[in-house]
DNA sequence: ACTCTTATTGAACAGGTGGTAAATAATGGA
DNA sequence: TCCATTATTTACCACCTGTTCAATAAGAGT
């Protein structure tokens, strides 16, 4: 900050200036590394600043992953029912889920589980981003199954094991457990087992 | 302590001690509560002494969860391969892994995925534990296939699939994701359906 | 009884955490 | 232009983290 300048900025922008650097942080840094001196020296101001803005921090490390986490299954919630059949759908839910550029959300998701054993507001955002992962995946597969594509199995079951596969390997994905293929793979083969369906389009008669 | 009385110890007892001291501390509060002063005040020492045998407390963590991890596994793995038949085995392994006794080391699985990101001795040994896991399911799946009871699925993939599942739900519980029953059920049922195998002893006939 | 080794402590360091009270100063409105 | 509001800072607090250095004292060996 330039001497004797000090900028003053309107208290809903300095908020949400706040409630982004507590997103970039946790994506780079996990969720354990959002504190009062980290958002500081990220904003370019100083620690009871932030306290005045976020008065707690346990909350904000809740709202911050709520938000990271809504956003994301917004944007694959989007991409996934972009198409109108059943089977392109899933495709796209397993394409979207797979991109690497969505690793930095599955370590912020790992450190959610982990830190929300003593964070209570944030296993309770944990849990709630949780239902809406799974009602996607029970929407989509409740009406491959209608439009007779996918096996009739329990919806409930599949949603939850699909998710239950896609957790864990983005958990092992920090600890570089196996190659990415294999944890794809993993996630990829499973569910066509189950749905007893084709993830690819090998084979496909071409849409074109 | 008492007045002026300054017990001294062996070297080997006194590191042992320590690292039991460490093996509590993550299995009641979690790998990341293990620090100079909580294992010093354990141990009824000071902080420095703690130093004096653990000169790196990231390589202290990654030891203490090595231990605590290979502990459980042999004790499972003894469980789990008392009894002949390999559908006895398989269900003495789920019955073991479901115990409830085991979620604190769930919960230690789940701190070293996170913190794993940032301990790259603590990500080997994760790595390591995760390849004895899945030798044991493997060797259990293999046994029950020659045998002729379980489906002949790729047992590589049924045993990643089976921990996969088994870790997810250990982390889902640090949040309290739906119920215990509902965790243990998504593993064991689908376990079913993959191995094409009955978990429960019901109308099997009697061995006795 | 003496000496040598070394387990152990006390006292400090630099830096991190969340948090509070009061002073400062920039801004919007009258 | 002055005032009231409030965003922001400065200066603290207590407690946590890992680490270093030198002094202390317990125990083992002779």
């Amino acid at each position: 900050m330039a001497a004797g300048t000090t900028r003053r900025r309107n208290a809903t922008e300095r908020a949400s200036e706040i409630r982004d650097a507590a997103a970039t942080i946790a994506l780079t840094r996990g969720l354990a590394a959002i504190s009062l001196r980290n958002l500081a020296a990220h904003c370019g101001v100083t620690a009871p600043l932030i306290t005045h803005y976020e008065p707690n921090m346990e909350a904000l490390v809740a709202s911050t992953f709520a938000s990271i986490a809504e956003n994301e299954i917004a944007e694959v919630e989007r991409y996934a029912l972009a198409p109108a059949e059943p089977l392109a759908q899933i495709r796209a839910l397993i394409e979207a889920i797979a991109d690497p550029a969505r690793d930095n959300v599955g370590e912020v998701w790992t450190d959610a589980w982990s830190l929300g054993r003593r964070n209570e507001s944030l296993a309770e955002a944990a849990r709630q981003s949780m239902d809406s992962w799974h009602a996607l995946a029970i929407r989509i597969i409740r009406a491959g199954q209608d439009a007779g594509q996918f096996a009739p199995v329990n919806p409930e079951r599949a949603a939850l094991v699909l998710f239950a596969l896609v957790d864990a390997t983005s958990a092992y994905q920090l600890v570089n457990f196996r190659t990415r293929e294999t944890r794809e793979s993993l996630v990829r083969e499973t569910l066509e087992d189950m749905l007893d369906i084709s993830l690819t389009t090998d084979g496909e008669p071409a849409a074109r």
